[in-house]
RNA sequence: GGCGCCAUAGCCAAGUGGUAAGGCAGAGGCCUGCAAAGCCUUUAUCCCCAGUUCAAGUCUGGGUGGCGCCUCCA
């Protein structure tokens, strides 16, 4: 497998530190609100990467930490007069319930800041030990000149950076690119820990550092996260944790690109911010899901009504051919599984496979599911078991990505059914008027029917 | 200023130097009592200009046009 490194710049074979296993980490969500549709998509494309490993053979160890204390969370608790606790949890809760119906896999393990603090502090004393780290009247930063490779992720060197840097500097800092590892508590009330520097709370950085460090090891396989964390996150991961361990902290480092709302950044000022739940009301998560796989993960994608409703039509064309197959099976006649299908069906995985295996190529390889299910449409007289290799072909590399698991058959009620068998006689006795009639009642009430040689086929309308 | 990314049909989007995938939308046809679903057909001077090569969407140089990071905003 190939995957592009964001630290080397090239597409690198994909080799594991310990053959067959995986150890992965994505930097999760901050829980002071629903997830947006920005967050969604590192959350999507890379639980998509780990299924894909996983069903390659491979064991991964899916680490993915949620940040629950910060600055955000603290004005989001006084905003609602509780504590920071509450807020972690209530969001905490909301993002599985967001997670789940995408279709993203539960992590191996989902470590909150709150409950490593002794992690971390372990971390910043190791820092401070070794020279690397400072404290400056109960605020702890990491000195970046004390890394000679600070800026190799972002491949910038220091000098660069520090041209672009504010000019307001804050005169505790020796250099004006150093970054806290501990921040002191401002107010007694706010929340801290017991620290040797006093009562305070972790910096953003040292934490998934820290979580890294006692979830998965001093190296990892695959780091991973948005576009805009290169800089300064995860360069400062990076420094952290190299200098605190001597060893080096993740070999592939993976990006995501950016998602824009009709063209523009998404953002709060534009009035042109989404939480997935929000867009949920509209389309289904798994709408939500398929578009955002519909593109390579490192390219930005737009987001709008138009491309959403293109989405929507073409994971349906999907569910149709499931569908159809299934109505055969109800009629079809059993025989040995024809060398074409098999053939065919092995040719579109291999193309899926290969897809993925470049660089994650999720666009190609949802054309290669696409071609599966025109292969599957066009089948005459297909035998049960043709149709239960296509079938199961496509809900096999379907499930992969992490869609089509939404096959189970609902059944109707009685009344329904009375309704269809009426009109099954009325289209016998060619009253046309009558049989429209219920047809058009029916859809009315999500129930669309569909007239074929092998009888009527109804299906629900999400 | 520093570091990068992108440009393929009406829209979206793949594409290892060797005849330009796939999806959505549109048009026409087939199927159907009519539909629906589906099938078939149909639409590309691959942003521009040079260069390398037997051969360039793909490599090199130069333009033009978008965009991102360098501010704990994903």
């Amino acid at each position: 497998m190939k995957l592009y490194n964001t630290l080397t710049r090239k597409k690198e074979e994909f080799k594991t530190i310990t053959p067959g296993e995986v150890k992965m980490y994505s930097c999760g969500p901050t829980v002071y609100n629903y997830f947006h549709l920005g967050n969604a998509r590192p959350f999507i494309v890379f639980d998509c990467l780990r299924q894909f490993l996983e069903y390659r053979g491979y064991n991964v160890r899916f680490v993915q930490n949620f940040t629950d204390v910060d600055d955000k969370l603290i004005n989001k608790a006084r905003e609602e007069e509780c504590t920071v606790k509450d807020i972690a949890e209530k969001y905490i809760k909301e993002y599985f319930i967001d997670a789940k119906a995408l279709g993203i896999k539960e992590a191996t393990v989902h470590p909150r800041a709150t409950e490593n603090i002794d992690a971390i502090i372990e971390t910043v004393s190791t820092l401070i030990e070794k020279g690397h780290a400072y404290e400056v009247d109960g605020d702890v930063y990491f000195s970046v000149e004390s890394y000679k490779e600070y800026g190799k992720l972002s491949h910038q060197p220091l000098d660069d950076l520090e041209s672009g840097v504010r000019k307001e500097l804050d005169d505790k800092k020796r250099h004006p690119m150093d970054f806290a590892l501990w921040k002191k508590r401002k107010t007694e009330d706010e929340i801290g820990w017991e620290s040797p520097w006093g009562i305070g709370r972790p910096g953003w950085h040292i934490e998934c550092t820290a979580m890294v460090n006692r979830y998965l090891g001093h190296t990892i396989d695959i780091h991973s996260g948005g576009f805009d964390l290169i800089f300064p996150h995860h360069e400062n991961e990076i420094a952290q944790s190299v200098c605190a361990n001597g060893a080096p902290f993740a070999n592939y480092w993976l990006h995501n690109g950016f998602i824009n709302v009709n063209n523009e950044k998404m953002s709060k000022s534009l009035g042109n911010f989404f939480t997935v739940r929000d867009i949920a009301e509209k389309y289904d998560y798994e709408v939500i899901r398929f578009f955002m796989l519909s593109a390579h993960y490192r390219s930005p994608i737009n987001f709008c009504d138009e491309l959403m409703d293109a989405a929507k039509n073409g994971l349906d064309r999907i569910y149709n051919c499931i569908d159809n197959i299934e109505f055969l099976l109800g009629s079809a006649q059993s025989a040995s599984l024809s060398a074409d299908v098999k053939n065919a069906m092995d040719g579109y995985k291999e193309k899926f496979i290969a897809a993925m295996e470049d660089d994650l190529n999720t666009a190609d390889a949802i054309s290669a599911i696409f071609e599966a299910v025109r292969f599957a449409n066009s089948l005459k007289n297909a035998s049960k078991e043709d149709l239960e290799c296509v079938k199961d072909t496509i809900l096999e590399l379907g499930n992969v990505l992490g869609l089509l698991k939404n096959t189970k058959k609902e059944s109707l009620d009685e009344e329904i059914e009375k309704l269809i068998a009426e009109r099954t006689e009325a289209r016998k006795n060619k009253d046309w008027a009558l049989a429209d009639k219920i047809r058009d009642d029916l859809k009315a009430r999500g129930i669309v029917l569909e007239d074929t040689p092998d009888g009527v086929k109804w299906k629900i309308e999400k």
